[in-house]
DNA sequence: AATCCGCGTCGAAGCGCTTCGATAACCTAT
DNA sequence: ATAGGTTATCGAAGCGCTTCGACGCGGATT
């Protein structure tokens, strides 16, 4: 393995001048740094990273916390993690995968053991166990998600309570009086996931204000628990003309389901869906949603990660404001008859 | 920040000793482990991770290089992704995650950089440009995939061509005499990705053995695609009676589209997917399936990976043997008419 | 001509850990 | 009693890098 020693010996520099050429952080003559370059490549060096951190106490490593649930939609996870990946290495830092499995005390051995400059979590809780341990280290962090208290706190999310909102809106606009919301699966609530009680608040407070009425049903992913669900709903609310999906895999079973029963949609059944924008698309019925802008998030998870680091940057709640797109699977309510 | 210095002090012992505690490697009496052992709690002491991978030239990491492409099924990757994180934390290493966006330069980078003490690969090509690097730099590395040429190599897998001939021999006992296979997006063949056509080639080979005819087309995920590829099919082949779908994105598509055509499943037409179990068992029929093993993989990855690092374990190729689960999707043949 | 300044470079210290050899204490076998 | 072997501990060197202070040099300022 190359050293920085053994660049400077072949450039005919001291071991502190190739440093400087490295990291800039000194002027360099022109001449001194083509020659410590070119030594540089051509005996292929890279700096060892654990010598580098131990120096400079810094890692250039960013953590990501994914938990490991199962009942969440993975896909949108793997797509921020991905994002966040991208996004980091375009920062100068590599990405840590840390699962959900070793709990809270992950948070305390990255912040005991220097392995990363900051961290990210994913699927934040309301009231997440992590979050004392976050500010008792205060390690740098950003939370993808919004938990209760969020003082002291740097989260990026998508503004569920808006995207609620929207979606009520935009089926009261084209005259439905009864909707019903499919929600994540009931484990989801109980966890106090933040996102969906947001969403669940903007629907309500939104629909309240529209004076709409509107049903809350959570649902296991799959054909069979999509089934129970719809039967309920429109055994409960039979006048229902609006549904709005939040829940991945239950987007296709009802989709299905609908047609079986010869609810077409949109004429007789319109459906928004919040869900990624490739969901969206790909259903076997164009859906008009709210997308969940996965890349986006990530990208902005690191951004300010990589602000704090730098020592710019301040807490901050980040909520993006969403978008609804009109595709096929929304259109004017029935007339009552 | 607590260190090992601050440790030894507080426990009245050397540095190395306390060195020594943690690492096992020489003898400590008792008494002695016990002070040094309460001292560490009592600080909370974490071994910085930088210092540790200078002093003994191993960092505890193991990178993941997952590649960005947008045609693979996601959830699988990260599934695999989520087993590597977990089984690898079991044993002591964390996980670096990788996405293909450098290229093979993340491989060099790796390698060089002492960052990760081994990489597993994913999504490997038959011919991936990785692999001459990763001979050259001899990096200690598992490949979830299986390139042409393996040798030198320790690789993990799913025994595609074995999965291929499996799902031809369980249709062709039913006495379906006409299959075909709808596949992965015409990107993954000309891609030359292995898992794809390992799998064509067991589909093809047995097929031939049992004297059934056998139609393969690739087809892009979603609905659309779908149609225009099972129209195509039906259209070449009337008589087509089984369907062997090796596309996550096309599995439920695929279903509507029969449903919707009035041929049921399995009475008209028998279905057997390759896919995760969850897909294959959250689908509008319960599809009998071949699953994909992903945390078997991810497990079996870190395992040899860590052998590898141990000195133990030597250069193989772990096929893992395929299993059909029979669920609703599969029957007898029709009767010709 | 003396002074100051900034630029470019070097040497050395030190980051926190592992690990090797040395040493002291004790035990066992002669 | 002495050599030889364990066992438990310590001190010091060193891993490869960053960074601080110092130094020499040429040009601008007085």
């Amino acid at each position: 393995m190359v050293t920085l020693a053994e660049v400077a010996q072949h450039a005919g520099v001291s071991a502190s001048t190739v440093s400087y050429v490295l990291s800039g952080k000194r002027s360099i003559s022109a001449n001194t740094r083509q020659r410590v370059e070119r030594s540089i490549r051509e005996l292929g060096y890279h700096p060892n990273a654990g010598a580098r951190a131990l120096a400079s106490s810094k890692s250039n490593i960013i953590a990501l916390m994914v938990p490991l649930r199962t009942d969440m939609y993975v896909p949108v996870m793997m797509e921020i993690a991905i994002a966040v990946a991208t996004s980091a290495r375009a920062h100068g830092y590599d990405v840590l995968l840390l699962t959900g499995e070793e709990g809270p005390d992950a948070v305390r051995r990255v912040a005991g053991s220097g392995i990363a400059d900051g961290m990210i979590l994913m699927d934040v809780e309301l009231d997440d166990e992590r979050l004392p341990l976050l500010r008792e280290t205060d390690q740098p962090s950003v939370l993808i998600g919004l938990p209760a208290d969020t003082s002291g706190l740097t989260c990026v999310d998508l503004d569920f309570r808006a995207t609620g909102a929207l979606c009520v809106e935009h089926l009261a606009k084209q005259g439905h009086q009864d909707i019903a919301v499919i929600g994540e699966a009931p484990a989801v609530y109980e966890r106090h996931t933040g996102f969906a009680e947001r969403t669940l608040d903007g629907l309500r407070s939104r629909s309240r204000e529209l004076g709409v009425r509107l049903l809350h049903r959570p649902c296991e992913g799959g054909y069979d628990a999509m089934a129970v669900t719809l039967a309920r709903i429109l055994d409960e609310r039979p006048g229902t003309s609006g549904l709005i999906v939040q829940n991945e895999s239950a987007v296709e079973p009802l989709l299905a389901l609908l047609r079986q029963q010869g609810r077409a949609v949109p004429e007789d059944v319109s459906v928004v869906a919040i869900c990624p924008d490739q969901v969206a698309m790909q259903a076997s019925v164009r859906l008009t949603s709210v997308a969940i802008p996965a890349q986006e998030m990530g990208r902005h998870a690191v951004d300010h990660l990589v602000a704090k680091l730098d020592g710019r940057g301040s807490d901050e709640v980040v909520l993006i404001a969403p978008e609804l797109t009109v595709r096929g699977s929304t259109g004017p309510a029935p007339s009552r008859s």
